[in-house]
DNA sequence: TTGTACGCGTTATCAC
DNA sequence: GTGATAACGCGTACAA
């Protein structure tokens, strides 16, 4: 790997180093004939500027570091995707990395990327962080943090997420709306910042139509392969007429669990997923989903994120943007449809 | 983003910076009272070591570099999940890129990850790549390199895919076994690798059985939204009795086609893909699919990127790993279920 | 218009 | 047992 570096060409043309900087750099300041060697020389070399020099010196990186749970899970994919449109267009580079759920690999993994002189963090909580410490500390060392879809309020600093209240209280209605009544809601873990805003969108839409809200019909499922199953039984206990399941994840899930007791959706129970699956309107009947905005959402943490970096923005502001969820009827809810 | 430095702490301790850098790498030839007042210190002023720095003197970064055509995609998430388990474990951090499909883009994200002194290099090309001139030339710059699912055969460099050809081979057998004749096959871009092998597999399948090989059921899809609507169509001229689609998009596509047109599957027509979607079972009725080994292509690739690194394989070998595929029936293709 | 010298953070080499 | 120095690649203040 003999990479060619800037010695090199000073050495061939018997210029200094610094000369073939400033031509290489297009400085005013260098002889038209002189650059025009060089340029073609290291054109030629196909010669290109160490980043890693550049970062040691100018202590930054062009870099955005992003950090999500997992990548397995099309909604943070297509967040990536969002980030990735606008930081390409604004002139950096993203690079992307997993905590897997665990507290101890997000923070190692953030520290990784501090080190590496990224000019920015954007992340997604994994469900095992509680303590937000090692974040304030960076942000009090001035590195530029958005937090996305799984965010702390124990951190001062921007957050995106989507309108998880607006968007639960809408699902709920909806099932109120097409006549259900006894709703069971199988939630995130409560670790995650949203699950608190999707349930009380959920509470909130009972009260407003005068359904009593009950605890036995809720309950929060962790990220282990079976757990879903047993909770959809329990569930079932408390003769719900719909679920809302508030993730892909667990979507799938319920679906999958009331398949294997033969129960019909929508006949005898609806369910509506808080989610970003394509198919959604492949299933029979087609669920009905509340859509999340990843794309936006990663378009929007970018663009907060790189004005943040390049001082367009107060850095003290802590706004928590919220993008609007759309509700995608798909006829499995509309009793019995 | 003030960092601490080996120099702080010599300054603070009254040392000089190698006597601190020989004590925190527990060098013998250090008092040992010294090395503990060091260690103490950098401790309390929680001291990391400057990869960057690192990277620059040593011309090596232990980070490896992915680059895959999108990440919103379970069989290259999977695949990624695969390569972080073995790489963490082996003292790896891995940067995941994406090439969007572009040509140029996978260019320059390569480029990027060369100029930051990747330690190696694990790639599945974009659809547009037709041209690795420029993954030649960093192979002859001794860069480490290992493709994986999207190969290529001008390249001299260790691949690891699934075994497309026998995958493809099963599915169509299962086909034919299951008294379908007129298979028409939704195909990837002729442009990626794997197409031709699973072209293969379903060809030998089909002469094994001793059915003619028609061209006319046989088309190539691209990465547009609405490229398999009208493929289906046509296909469907051929009045083809089962579906072969080649990849997750595609099979999800021809599913929503044959939906739209209310033909019923598996009466008219069988189904089966060549996939990693978990959705499959909630179908109804269900498809059979391959199920590509995700997760075991990546551990493999990984492990044998990391060998190339490290010097423990010869440079040169030039071994293609296939990993077996699994034909999982789920009922959809048992005519008349 | 061009060249010299320095510093970014670290470690290896050589000196004391 | 510890310190000074050079080197990795680059850009720039300063000198010529």
């Amino acid at each position: 790997m003999d990479t060619i570096t800037i010695k090199d060409i000073a050495r061939a043309l018997n210029l200094s180093t610094s000369t073939v900087s400033r031509a290489l750099r297009d400085s005013y300041e260098i002889n038209t004939e002189t650059k025009r060697l060089v340029v073609e020389y290291a054109e030629r070399l196909q010669y290109r500027p160490n980043p890693i020099a550049l970062s040691l010196k100018e202590n930054r990186s062009r870099v955005i570091g992003v950090v999500v749970p997992q990548i397995a899970n099309l909604f943070f994919s297509q967040v990536i995707n969002g980030i990735e449109a606008v930081a390409y267009n604004r002139g950096y580079h993203v690079s992307i990395f997993q905590s897997h759920e665990s507290y101890e690999r997000e923070l190692a993994t953030v520290q990784q990327v501090v080190a590496r002189k990224a000019d920015g963090l954007l992340i997604s909580l994994s469900s095992n962080t509680c303590n937000v410490a090692y974040l304030r500390q960076l942000q009090e060392k001035k590195l530029p943090i958005v937090l996305f879809d799984r965010v702390s309020k124990d951190l001062e600093v921007p957050s995106v997420t989507a309108d998880n209240f607006a968007g639960a209280f809408a699902a709920t209605e909806h099932l109120i709306q097409t006549g259900r009544r006894r709703i069971a809601h199988v939630a995130i873990p409560a670790t995650i910042s949203i699950a608190q805003e999707r349930l009380a969108g959920y509470r909130a839409a009972l009260e407003q139509y005068g359904i009593p809200y009950e605890e036995k019909l809720v309950r929060h499922a962790g990220f282990g392969p079976n757990e879903v199953d047993p909770i959809v039984d329990d569930l079932l206990q408390q003769k719900p007429d719909a679920f809302f399941a508030a993730s892909d994840r667990l979507a799938i899930g319920c679906l999958t669990a009331l398949k294997k007791r033969n129960i019909l959706i929508p006949r005898q129970i609806a369910l509506i997923g808080f989610t970003n699956i394509t198919v959604a309107d492949l299933l029979d009947p087609p669920m009905t989903t509340v859509e999340q905005p990843a794309l936006e959402i990663g378009q929007v943490a970018a663009g907060r994120l790189i004005d943040l970096i390049e001082g367009k923005q107060n850095a003290v502001t802590t706004d928590s943007l919220k993008i609007p969820t759309r509700l995608v009827i798909r006829a499995s809810t509309k009793a019995g449809a």
